[in-house]
RNA sequence: GCGGGCGUGGCGGAAUUGGCAGACGCGCCAGACUUAGGAUCUGGUGGGUAACCGUGCAGGUUCAAGUCCUGUCGCCCGCACCA
């Protein structure tokens, strides 16, 4: 015989007893699979969260980031989606006019490998993903207003994609150009540099190499400083993501300063932030891929171990070239500049540690005061030279370094700029060159423009096409969208799918009717993420993307809730576009997200959840097991929103007990009608749990809207749980009060269990839905107390505690605490020789012995 | 290498402004109800017999330090030959 299975069945003996008891408890026991289904289908019939532009009410956008539909939610959306309707909830019930959309980052190229794998074609199995996941969210009770869902690979949302791609060309911020650019052969398609991550595909993982390829990228730029600039405008955005951003947009300023070729007219510019040790230069070294290379070696005895040293620096991957550990390689290249300050001939050599994209692609060597100069220079045997003297060696010799001196000090070797001050003369030299047309002060940016064409199917087609006689044509806006094609080949690598399309590829120009072919790329799926906030605010417009006063009811974000992954990628792109449609008028707004929510991860085992690891929890299973209440509840008190979550099955348990716990407690009170009491007629122990109430009201509502500390809001209101609990088994209880309680408790959880809290109200004889409840208020009064706890310590240390009226200032409290008993003891044989006083907290007295 | 963050019971975490370290939950222990417990309820639970000791470690400031300062170790994240 089984005794004790999990199933009913394995209680054969007992079983029907137990059943027996069970039937007649059915409405007793809290169900919490039918009661969310109840609720979540009257959400939904009720169409509760649907919202339109109300200027009599103050509104709140409030938005997590969309998901990729692979098919499946995973702890991390629960996560995400939790605390983003916490926050919604919670905002509506304070009475804001409440945006909560959800949508669909719906291209991308799983689907096309999906296809590719299992001959589905990408937007059935897109399609089909989205419907399951739409399920799964809805079965988590999230407060979404799902007719403004959006999904980026239908064609009335990419067809303003592609119309934002147009307003940027007409912008000049839309172009192409050939460049050396990332390509992952694995996804067969190039990246963007910001998804190029030490030098692997993000995505995949797989070695990056570079191609030359003609390209479309967006400007961004032009943007740099703004977008470095508005970052001050964002107190509500983690300071750790600003600084990676700005990182990122890497500003530099420093001069660029011409060295003029022996024996020719042509002269290099090379980039410096340091234009105080130009008179230290003794070398000076090219990228590789340098054009100027190729022209200045040519008919030299030095062509071709050059060329040889080319080859080789271009068959290193992306990882090894950009390594700090890569020894530093070079090759003198048989020609010379000519120091423009002091007249000193210098050799021009080509290096593996000079990088082509940045700054100017070809460096002063200046050994003596930079390490990587120094090492460059130690290799090849070049002069060292040092033009800048530590104040307590001011006859520092070249000889003597073992490594570069990169600290400040005194120009020594520079002619008129002697004895200045490196800092001072920063600034002196970059005067000396602007002025006498030498150089020119410049700010250089990491930043790189991005790059948005990918040779990939399921993406949104660059409405572009490449007319014989007019050249690149853009699509006119009203011919829009470009449609995707279905008469396409999905073949493993290779170039763009598009290709194959024969209907696709027969179009005709715009302007001359002839001929034409078309852009065969598709965009960036980052492109497509960096406008969808807009979209919700008018989802169903036909005519264009959105209406501008729609936008400008309800932008910005309010609060935008996703995963610190983003902090580059998805975030400086959005605020890109955002300030494109500022410039062009489409939008009030300047930045897209005014407060920032960055959420760590679910953990599983101290690691992240993979399947390939096998600690997969699934959501589904979850809500199956113990209801999404649950689910929500966990994972919202576990750890606060931004730190990583460690999964915990018996934690998972726990939060089920508590709901359970409240689910009893409150139905008990389900026939008390008790609603009024006279606060002055309240014994003590009435007071205590009055001030319990309302000191939770107080605090929930303050960690849920100051701090998003939704762990510390919901123990406070299993403290108050614990309270009435203990309050209700009194035999001189207040029942008016404890009703109120259990009322504050349910509508204090709602926002985290919205469901069995929802059902509560109900049964509790409530008529409006707890969501249409306002949100509570506190009663100062409450709060208020007669006495308080003095902590008293003697040197520091916790020695006792005492009851004093509440309100006495430092020198009411010290007479107070003098006249107690445990001062007296324990100022017995010692010598007081100061009194601390905080008022109504703590009291310490500091003694010495007596001698 | 540079920049940022974090180290608190067996575990997740709390301590919001320098003022009782360990709220709340998990786990564990004991008890109640029970043929039974995996349900539910009650009590206990940092270490130490105690004085006391305890927030990674070593100093410092202060009447008072998890919190501030200096140094150091460990972990995590970002950037990384950016001239």
């Amino acid at each position: 015989m089984i005794l004790y299975c999990c199933e009913d069945k394995a209680f054969p003996v007992f079983g029907g007893k137990q059943k027996i008891g069970r039937r007649t408890d059915m409405e007793k026991k809290y169900e919490a699979q039918a009661i969310e289904g109840k609720w979540q289908k009257k959400w939904e019939e009720e169409k509760t969260f649907q919202v339109t532009e109300d200027p009599e009410k103050e509104k709140f956008y409030s938005l997590e980031m969309f998901p990729y539909p692979s098919g499946n939610l995973h702890m991390g959306h629960v996560r995400n989606y939790s605390i983003g309707d916490v926050v919604a909830r919670f905002k509506r019930m304070q009475g804001y006019n409440v945006l909560h959309p959800m949508g669909w980052d719906s291209f991308g190229l799983p689907a096309e490998n999906a296809a590719i794998k299992n001959k589905v074609h990408p937007v059935e199995w897109t399609l089909s993903n989205m419907d399951n996941m739409r399920r799964q969210l809805k079965s988590l009770g999230i407060s979404y207003d799902w007719d403004r869902e959006v999904a980026t690979c239908l064609p009335d949302y990419y067809k303003f994609t592609q119309w934002s791609f147009l307003q940027l060309y007409k912008n000049g911020l839309a172009y192409k150009k050939k460049a050396a650019v990332n390509w992952c052969p694995s996804c067969a398609t190039v990246l963007a540099n910001e998804q190029v991550v030490d030098g692997e595909c993000e995505r995949c993982h797989t070695a990056v190499e570079k191609k030359n390829l003609s390209q479309w990228f967006f400007k961004i730029t032009d943007y740099a400083q703004r977008l470095l600039d508005d970052l001050a405008e964002l107190p509500g955005w983690p300071q750790k993501v600003k600084t990676m951003q700005e990182n990122w947009i890497g500003r530099s300023t420093g001069v660029e300063i011409d060295f003029k070729v022996e024996n020719s007219d042509q002269t290099i510019s090379v980039f410096t932030t340091r234009p105080d040790t130009v008179h230290g230069v003794t070398f000076m070294v090219f990228a590789p891929e340098h054009p100027l290379v190729e022209e200045l070696v040519a008919g030299t005895e030095y062509e071709g171990a050059v060329k040889v040293f080319q080859k080789k620096m271009q068959h290193l991957s992306a990882v090894d070239r950009t390594s700090a550990d890569l020894e530093k390689e070079g090759i003198f290249i048989g020609k010379y500049v000519i120091n423009p300050l002091n007249g000193d001939r210098i050799q021009l050599w080509i290096t593996n540690y000079v990088i082509m994209d940045y700054g100017t692609g070809a460096v002063m060597g200046v050994p003596g005061h930079d390490q990587r100069d120094f090492d460059f220079a130690k290799k090849y045997g070049i002069d060292i030279k040092v033009v800048i003297t530590p104040p307590e060696n001011p006859q520092l010799k070249a000889e003597e370094l073992a490594e570069a001196y990169v600290e400040e000090g005194n120009l020594v070797a520079s002619g008129r700029f002697d004895g200045l001050n490196n800092k001072k003369a920063i600034e002196a030299i970059a005067d000396d060159l602007s002025e006498r047309g030498l150089g020119r002060r410049v700010v250089n940016y990491r930043l790189r423009d991005w790059l948005i064409s990918r040779q990939r199917y399921w993406g949104a087609p660059i409405p572009i096409v490449y007319c014989e006689k007019c050249g690149t044509v853009p699509i006119p806006e009203d011919q829009l969208p470009v449609l995707l094609p279905t008469d396409v080949e999905f073949k493993p690598g290779g170039a763009s799918p598009l290709k194959t399309s024969k209907s696709f590829m027969d179009a005709t120009c715009p302007i001359c009717g002839h001929h034409a072919t078309r852009e065969v790329d598709t965009m960036d799926t980052f492109v497509c993420s960096s406008w969808y906030y807009l979209r919700y605010t008018d989802p169903k417009n036909e005519a264009e993307a959105f209406q501008r006063e729609k936008c400008d009811y309800w932008m910005n974000v309010d609060q935008y809730i996703g995963g610190v992954e983003h902090a580059i990628l998805h975030l400086m792109y959005s605020r890109f576009f955002m300030k494109v449609f500022y410039d062009l008028g489409f939008c009030k707004a300047k930045e897209p997200f005014r407060n920032l929510l960055t959420q760590g991860m679910v953990l599983k085992d101290g690691t992240k959840m993979s399947k390939s690891l096998g600690n997969v929890v699934s959501p589904e299973a979850i809500i199956e097991k113990y209801g999404a209440d649950t689910a929500r509840l966990f994972i919202l008190f576990a750890s606060p929103p931004e730190k990583d979550l460690e999964w915990n099955d018996a934690a998972v348990e726990g939060c089920y007990r508590f709901l359970n716990r409240v689910w009893r407690l409150v139905l008990a009170q389900a026939e008390n009608k008790d609603t009024a009491y006279d606060i002055a007629a309240l014994s003590k122990e009435d007071k205590d749990v009055r001030r319990k109430i309302h000191a939770t009201i107080k605090k929930v509502t303050d960690d849920i809207s100051e701090r998003f500390n939704f762990n510390t809001a919901i123990s406070a209101i299993m403290e108050l749980n614990n309270t009435l609990a203990a309050y209700g088994e009194k035999e001189h209880k207040n029942s008016a009060l404890l009703k109120e309680g259990f009322d504050a408790l349910t509508v204090l959880l709602s926002p985290f269990a919205p469901h069995i809290t929802e059902e509560l109200w109900q049964r509790t004889g409530h008529t409006t839905a707890i969501i249409d409840t306002p949100w509570l208020t506190y009663a100062e009064d409450a709060l208020a107390v007669d006495e308080v706890e003095i902590v008293v310590q003697v040197n520091g240390r916790l020695k006792g505690k005492l009851m004093a009226p509440c309100g006495l200032d430092k020198g009411g409290l010290e007479d107070f605490v003098k006249s107690s008993e445990i001062f007296a003891a324990q100022t017995k044989g010692v010598e007081v020789k100061k009194i601390v006083c905080v008022p109504d907290k703590l009291v310490n007295i500091v003694v010495t012995p007596k001698d």
